[in-house]
DNA sequence: GTTCTGACA
DNA sequence: TGTCAGAA
């Protein structure tokens, strides 16, 4: 179903309709997208489009702040995410064990279960 | 009428 | 984050 995979990724939705789809202000979409969480398209008139996968990912991101996790952990969850992707792809080429691929998915799963919002001022921080 | 950027009582 | 200004 790649077919339907390419149309979530058709950028075509203005701001006031993901406005209205998300529960967002256009001031907090446009913050989570300085802070690299979103990557909606431009057009005509420098205007902001959004595909239906920017959608859910706005979603996802309300409900990881509802969750108490801030805008570092989230940008560092989804790093992490590209992260896995890739040591995913690398090891569908390379002659990597399925060993060393549970190893690596494992050790995300650990990272990103640590992401909380500092609620007593105990910040979280770890190298990656 | 809608969205964009930059700025701050 | 809200909101206002000035431009597109």
């Amino acid at each position: 179903m790649k077919e339907k995979e390419l149309r979530r990724s058709l950028a075509v939705l203005p701001m006031g309709t993901v406005m209205k789809l998300t529960s967002l202000t256009a001031r907090q979409i446009r913050y989570y997208e300085a802070q690299n969480l979103v990557s909606p398209e431009r057009s005509d008139g420098n205007r902001r489009l959004y595909s239906l996968n920017d959608v859910d990912r706005l979603l996802e991101i309300k409900d990881y702040l509802a969750d108490g996790v801030n805008v570092a952990g989230i940008k560092a969850i989804y790093d992490q995410q590209q992260r896995a992707a890739q040591a995913k792809q690398a090891a569908e080429k390379q002659p990597l064990t399925d060993e060393d691929v549970r190893r690596i998915l494992q050790d995300e799963f650990i990272r990103q279960s640590g992401f909380s919002q500092p609620a007593s001022g105990l910040h979280q921080q770890r190298p990656l």
